[in-house]
DNA sequence: CGCTAGCTTGTTAACGTCAACATGTCTAGA
DNA sequence: TCTAGACATGTTGACGTTAACAAGCTAGCG
């Protein structure tokens, strides 16, 4: 059993003043005494005197608390995303509860439910994709300030995402740029609104230019669905550039085209998007759109504890813009004289 | 600014009951009629009441939260443990409240000191890598549960963590085993207790079986580490098989020796450590030594709540087993008559 | 010298919940 | 019929903190 520990009276005892003082210098207001702030400092390092954040909590009716749901941790995006949030969160000064949504197979949806049902956080930051979301059913407590980060307009929240159309965008044009007559697309699950929205901007832009598009080849994210879908892909002569709606199923598709033995830029031309720490050392290494977690990081926290202030919400949409990194795994296509 | 939502007192009012009534419902305790605990619900329903955690925890004296240090969450034994923990605790009632140790160049270490300087958690899990620890000079409170995910015995806190020396020692027996006469390590940082675990019985696996030492060569657990370091090797013909410490700096390795032309698995054999999920589609498939993650998150939670309970803690090390996975990266040395 | 303004310090009450105790009602058995 | 006991419900107070107010003291000024 954890006993309790020093509260403010045991402090102010021993230091011979009132709880309200030993309040203040907790709190470093002013109108104390520099000896007696000292002398209460003292007796708080004596004693071990910790605030207790349950008893702040109830009388100033705010946890500085951020819960953030997210489905799965294990994908890249999400975790850096959710690292931002983390270091941004507490460069504000508000802790971060994870709420996770526990798989289905383990039987209990409930859990971020049951967290969710209990007043523990002042906002929530949603880090689903917005088609899990509707699947999970979470129901969200009424007014409570919500920020999604995903790319979906469907959602009654402020949005703050990476600008998807850009980044597909971008990607594709590179490899038109290069000379290549069209690009193949190796997309991410259509549950996935991000997906969706690389996957639209990869056809709007070829429709732009006048070209070709071709069939949709989709997978879910993992790179072992991006070697499956690619060896599709390298078994057809006509394909030589794809976009790859992540890096992770880029090197599946490296590993698909390598096994083929068709050569990478030689002969197909690559590109990812997410521009994780080791695409720089895929074989080849990976020409790919950067995403700029942290600043997604920052921008969905500043979001939330703006409308914390407010009490209301800014339902215009942030959009943090990507960049491409180019690397040796696009070139000119085979034969080109340009 | 938020209002606060409707306490006990509202839904008892509603209901023509005592606040305790509702507090028992809310609680599921026994001997509250039926009819009586209907309308209570339906009360609760009509008001949208949520239990206020914060009166809660001052008044039961904990906070059913755990917080969890954590210095990277980019790197992905971190990021997958960190998961499980959280899966674990979630599904043990516990909320987990993650305590960045915000980068030094932030110029706030703090971070992590402040919030640990406030009661709000029953006990503390710590997924730092303990050399880390020391140099952040984080001052944990006393009497605050902590365990250690690490393999550092230096701790007076309970420990648990992957069995290193176990999985070191199998990547090593199975390249020997292939005829290899000798393993080449790409270690780890020096300041990382598991890269030191991981290369100390790798050492110890070849004296073990007689053989040569060669030179350690590390990294910093990245990709980029993996190809610098990967560059020295590949440009040795004397070196047929490398045990890397992860597979990211094992993916580095790969690019470095398709660059110099070295045939993978025919001129060197690699195996890695962790198996994260892409190792299967890396060029050419990684053979490694698989981490349990899950395990070693639920163990953390366990051991954790086991002392909440108890209040005294067990300082039996937990190690969790690893398992080779055996994929193309390996085969016999070139020109093995074995 | 008297009065005000400003600073330091203290007192009280309330935030929402629930253990402990108190009270009231009903049933079963003597 | 009376009583013990089980069950249903209510009352009180305390968890630790801090806003709001109150009170005491000192310095400055007319």
């Amino acid at each position: 059993m954890r006993r309790r520990g020093p509260s403010i009276a045991d402090v102010a005892r021993l230091a011979g003043v009132s709880g309200q003082t030993v309040s203040r210098v907790a709190n470093d207001r002013p109108n104390v005494d520099t000896a007696t702030r000292d002398r209460v400092l003292a007796a708080m390092r004596e004693v071990g005197y910790r605030p207790n954040s349950a008893a702040r909590a109830l009388r100033n009716g705010q946890f500085r608390n951020i819960g953030v749901i997210v489905f799965e941790l294990s994908s890249f995006g999400n975790t850096r995303t959710f690292n931002a949030v983390g270091q941004a969160a507490t460069a504000a000064g508000y802790a971060i509860t994870l709420i996770p949504l526990l798989d289905a197979d383990q039987g209990k949806v409930t859990g971020a439910f049951t967290r969710l049902q209990e007043q523990a956080v002042d906002g929530i930051i949603i880090l689903i994709e917005a088609h899990q979301l509707d699947e999970a059913e979470i129901h969200l407590p009424e007014g409570l300030p919500v920020v999604v980060v995903d790319s979906s307009a469907h959602y009654d929240y402020p949005i703050v995402d990476t600008d998807q159309a850009q980044g597909a965008r971008i990607a594709t044009e590179h490899l038109l740029d290069l000379g290549h007559e069209t690009v193949w697309h190796l997309g991410g699950p259509p549950t996935s609104f991000a997906a969706t929205r690389r996957r639209r901007s990869w056809e709007e832009t070829l429709i732009a230019r006048g070209r070709r598009v071709p069939p949709l080849l989709v997978g879910d994210w993992s790179a072992a669905s991006g070697y499956t879908v690619g060896r599709q892909l390298a078994a057809d002569p006509d394909v030589t550039a794809v976009f790859a709606a992540n890096d992770e199923m880029a090197l599946g598709l490296l590993r698909a085209l390598h096994e083929q033995n068709r050569k990478v830029p030689t002969d197909v031309s690559v590109v990812g998007f997410d521009d994780q720490e080791s695409a720089a050392q895929f074989w080849p290494p990976l020409t790919t759109v950067r995403q700029f977690f942290s600043d997604v990081g920052n921008h969905a926290v500043e979001a939330l504890i703006a409308e914390l202030a407010t009490g209301e919400h800014h339902h215009r949409p942030v959009s943090v813009p990507t960049q491409l990194i180019t690397r040796a795994s696009t070139a000119p296509p085979p034969n080109f004289a340009g």
